[in-house]
DNA sequence: TTGGATGTGTTGACTAAGCAACAAAGGAGA
DNA sequence: TCTCCTTTGTTGCTTAGTCAACACATCCAA
């Protein structure tokens, strides 16, 4: 739906993206963000460190790009991307990105402060892109960006608290209860 | 032991030839050797056909490597590249070239006659250097190229006659069987 | 027989990746 | 403070991989 810009690629250059996100993925399960250096990612994907400049200005651009293609397979995994605003995509879509966000948090080591906010930045961008798409293919003619906003933050905001919970509630349960409170503002559109 | 002459290489060419094994050793799992085109590999493998061609002759060149490198692993695995004669060194050849053969028999869709016979002159040339190998580092200073051979030769038939057997026996019961067979002309190299 | 479809092997021009070397910026410790 | 060491970006030159196009061989069916 959104442009897919990878398809028309020359092959060495999917090739060596995919060997720098693969190595990059494979090291936060390791070591926290802050301490993997581009010699390691460099190392692990068997490429030239010049070759790794030749991509991504440096690893906070890597990080951005790894956590966006990450949530952007989520989200195509669940053919969010090709639908408009039901209160039921709405739902699916909140369970995606806690699951998301509960995945990094497991999966990641020890994650830091620099390395959330990346993080936080990155997903909101994207959903808040999302809803935008949904939004705006609806009849209202409504602006849709104070509400795109303010349910971005929201559904952000519950998926945090979902990852953060030491002992996590069931995220069906803890969905449903929270999906009026962000669907409220959206009803016009649906 | 031998030369190793991969350790010093451009990591894009251990990557492509990596991408080619790989690929060819995937398809030859579906399909047979035959019925398998250079396309075929490239196309799984992803790389462009004509680099296929800066790598190997034709996809018989394919083949031989293939098959020699995955038999000098089976023998590195053994630490058999790093050893002098021994009747229980001569066993574990045995053993190791039953068991390769016999993988190859059963991981490999229908072998066709001119496949087999491209096998077998590869693991013939590797058993072959190996014993000589041996067999020169032996106090006696008997010419070791005729014991050889007939020891090559013999364990080869005897892998290719316990890989093709139907039900096949137990396979250390099969070489305690044989060994004495072919270390009878080794004798003066223990 | 002809023609389309498919595979082979090769070529030359273009582009990405590798490499070695560099300056510069921190960090840790004596 | 000074030095030693590691990491960061960057650069110019070399080499490997890509691409499109070519001539040629098979094969099979119209």
């Amino acid at each position: 739906m959104l442009p897919n810009p990878d398809e028309k690629l020359d092959p060495r250059v999917k090739r060596t993206r995919g060997l720098i996100l693969r190595s990059f993925e494979d090291l936060l399960a390791e070591k926290n963000f802050e301490t993997i250096s581009v010699q390691d990612v460099t190392d692990t994907a068997q490429i030239n460190r010049a070759t790794f400049y030749a991509h991504f200005q440096d690893k906070y651009a890597l990080l951005d790009y790894s956590i966006s293609q990450m949530f952007k397979q989520e989200i195509e995994k669940r053919t969010l991307n090709a639908c408009h605003y039901t209160p039921d995509n709405l739902r699916n879509l909140i369970l995606a990105v806690c699951e998301f966000l509960g995945r990094i948090h497991t999966s990641c080591a020890q994650p830091h402060q620099q390395f959330e906010s990346l993080v936080e930045t990155q997903i909101k961008q994207q959903i808040f892109g999302l809803l935008s798409h949904w939004l705006e293919q609806s009849k209202s003619k409504v602006p849709s960006e104070i509400p795109a906003t303010v349910a971005t933050w929201a559904i952000y905001g519950l998926a945090s608290l979902y990852s953060h919970t030491k002992k996590r509630p069931a995220l069906e349960k803890f969905v449903d209860e929270a999906l009026p409170l962000v669907a409220v503002n959206l009803e016009q559109f649906a």
